[in-house]
RNA sequence: GCCGAUGUGGCUCAAUUGGCAGAGCAGCUGAUUUGUAAUCAGCAGGUUAUCGGUUCGAGUCCGAUCAUCGGCUCCA
């Protein structure tokens, strides 16, 4: 095998020492070494790389850079393989991803036993073996030669790069030439593990207005051992999902004629959900200066006119009633903003008043459309605890960092804020007309709240486009376990609502003045946390969260007396017990207890009642023994209280 | 909304080319009174998501609707 290095030098190379032969050549300074470099010993994990100057390059396939080229080739081949087998595919794009990679092509769908097909045709090519090699045309030239292959995709993507730019492609083998920047794998080889996982629709260049497309997933890993074990890491993931577990736990369950994306809540579900709604109103009352509100949960269309919900999401909203035939439109709430603002508006505000925090437990619906309805996390109504702040200008930046301390607060008491991604949502200043406001405005806006994240601390990105329509905002997301990002907390900077609604106070020289206003939410939508708190824990939740906390378990009948004078002593306590009474063996009983996901489970017989102590079993021991009663439940209550995360010691 | 897949007792799954809807678990009843992950026996449970069509005959074939799933788009 030849290979051409950066100076012109042509070296002929063993395939079977090719990456490291080529390693040392990079030690004479003949190519380049990747960032993150050669790792010594770690030889079987280095590819070549084609870049985008024509040099071989060495990567690691575990380096992020060497590993998303790879997937990426992969693609390619994917690519050739569909051609191969379905000649009038059209071929769009086809990058790599964050777990692997897709490729987009005009085609019929793809059904299971095609994807099979397609696999077996790539692992041909791969076999085959093919060298890359990039070339580089005009833009005219490589029109013409996308517009002869009738790859009517490519040709506008190279229509839509500047008129001096030179088009990249890489030839692959057999023919196949794809319009790509690059980098690519040098040696088709090297493409030693690799998976089609799935086939959609999708959108050309995401917009719905274009054709939809079919889309292949799939991914690739250095090795056929790490590809085993990222399937095993997707299969551990349903096995978490909380819409298959949440529903074999009994949490929540669907019913056709109710409706789409309205989950009903089971004692189980709802015990979770209550426990958490108490636990968030009394921190934001007792400790964190809120006062609560009570509103409807509907109101005349003439109410989001004033807000402008009505011009921006009217699709998006249960409107009861016809516009031109009714007197009178009403909309179930989409949000709880301007019935608040109300509130607020109830009574002259003075300075002194201010800040107003307004919170309010509230269940607000939107007509999300068919297909965007998900287990828990995508609903058509769900219930969140929501507050308004009303603050002065001067109090602006301090409250809201405030309020990123509770959201802080709340991911950490659920043992979750590591999990969390902090981003700055930003408007689009080239999609100006979806927002309210100037230039200046939301660079103003958008300064402040980089600077309250600064000032916290806290690492977050800039995403343009992600604000609401009437402001910046801070999005907390949270990935499920499939990767996919939701946001679960928001905190937004709103300087134009008191503005629509008329909202002032009287500052200190007596004069009107416009006050701020902070949305934001301490911990997402209840619905959407318990689905986020089901997948972290994998149903085992932490103590004080599980609808069901002490079983007492009866060796037979005969201590049954026993066993409910520990219930009652327990529940007296407040903890959260149950007694297992039926007629069954000990066995049974702890396996159903067990399978049940149950922190604690007390056993007790003759030897218990005898001694007036129970024997322990828990989640995260095992079999503790022999304890007192009085121990345990003072021991339990402070994990409750304490609202403490145990950590599971045994894996039986 | 768009592309695709799926839908059989509470759950997991059977049912040959269109030919009697079946099993395990869960449930109920009875027996068993049990010492750290499954005691035994019996009983009951179904308009095969819904509606319509083809057929002598439909869980199976066709159509529509609903729901669920994988994506796309959207997400105040």
């Amino acid at each position: 095998m030849k290979i051409t290095l950066k100076d012109g030098v042509v070296k002929e190379y063993d395939r079977e020492k090719t990456v490291y032969d080529i390693a040392l050549d990079i030690s004479e300074g003949l190519a380049r070494v990747a960032a993150g470099g050669i790792v010594d010993g770690e030889y079987k994990d280095l590819r070549t790389v084609i870049n985008k100057d024509c040099t071989l390059e060495i990567v690691t396939v575990k380096d992020p850079k060497g590993l998303s080229t790879l997937r990426h080739t992969t693609s390619h081949i994917l690519a050739q393989a569909v051609k191969n087998l379905f000649p009038d595919a059209k071929i769009a794009i086809g990058p790599s991803i964050e777990e692997g990679f897709y490729y987009d092509f005009e085609c019929k769908p793809f059904s299971r036993e095609d994807l099979d097909k397609i696999e077996a045709e790539m692992k041909r090519l791969i076999k085959a073996g093919a060298i890359l090699t990039r070339f580089e045309l005009p833009r005219d030239e490589a029109i013409k030669l996308m517009k002869t292959r009738k790859e009517s995709y490519k040709v506008e993507l190279i229509e839509n790069l500047p008129k001096d730019a030179k088009i990249s492609f890489y030839e692959q083998g057999e023919g196949f030439v794809d319009l790509c920047a690059g980098p690519h794998l040098h040696d088709l080889k090297n493409i030693k593990a690799f998976k089609l996982t799935s086939s959609s629709g999708a959108y050309w260049r995401g917009d719905e207005k274009n054709a939809m497309l079919t889309r292949i997933y799939g991914t690739a890993y250095s090795d056929k051992k790490e590809l085993a074990a990222h399937l095993e890491r997707m299969e551990e993931a349903k096995r978490r999902d909380h819409n298959k577990l949440g529903r074999s736990m009994g949490i929540f369950t669907t019913v056709d004629v109710i409706g789409q994306g309205l989950p009903l809540f089971t004692p189980k579900g709802a015990k979770i959900i209550q426990t958490l709604q108490r636990w968030i109103e009394d921190l934001e009352d007792e400790e964190w200066g809120y006062t609560r509100t009570r509103t409807p949960l509907m109101a005349k269309s003439d109410l989001y006119k004033i807000s402008q919900h009505w011009d921006h999401y009217k699709e998006g909203m249960f409107v009861l009633g016809d516009e031109k035939k009714d007197k009178e439109v009403m909309a179930l709430r989409p949000m709880t903003c301007p019935f608040q603002y109300f509130i607020y508006k109830n009574e002259p505000k003075s300075y002194r008043d201010l800040p107003c925090r307004y919170s309010e437990t509230s269940t607000i619906f939107r007509n999300e459309d068919s297909g965007e309805m998900h287990g828990l996390t995508r609903v058509r109504q769900f219930t969140i605890t929501e507050a308004h702040l009303i603050v002065r200008p001067d109090q602006m930046a301090e409250e809201f960092k405030r309020c990123l301390a509770l959201a802080k607060h709340c991911l950490e008491v659920l043992g979750v804020e590591k999990d969390v991604t902090y981003h700055l949502s930003k408007w689009d200043p080239q999609n100006t007309e979806k927002y309210i406001g100037t230039d200046e405005d939301w660079e103003r806006t958008q300064g402040h709240i980089r600077n309250c994240l600064l000032e916290l601390g806290i690492e977050f990105t800039e995403e343009e486009g992600e604000a609401a329509f009437y402001g910046p905002k801070v999005d907390i997301n949270a990935k499920n376990v499939y990767g996919k990002e939701d946001t679960m907390i928001t905190v937004q900077w709103d300087e134009f609502n008191a503005e629509l609604f008329d909202m002032t106070y009287t500052d200190q020289n007596g004069d009107k003045a416009r006050p701020g206003i902070i949305h934001r939410t301490s911990m997402g939508c209840y619905e959407r946390t318990l689905a986020w708190l089901i997948e972290k824990y994998a149903g085992k939740f932490p103590t004080w969260l599980c609808p069901e906390q002490v079983r007492i378990l009866p060796i037979s009948e005969k201590y049954l007396n026993y066993a409910n004078t520990v219930n009652s002593h327990l529940k007296s306590k407040g903890i959260r017990s149950t007694v297992d009474n039926r007629a069954e063996k000990i066995g049974f009983k702890i396996r159903e207890a067990r399978l049940d996901l149950l922190p604690y489970m007390i056993i007790v017989g003759e030897k218990e009642e005898n001694e007036g102590n129970i024997s322990l079993r828990s989640r995260f021991k095992g079999d503790e023994g022999s304890v007192s009663l009085e121990d345990f439940s003072n021991a339990v209550l402070k994990e409750i209280e304490t609202r403490e995360i145990r950590k599971e010691e045994v894996l039986d």
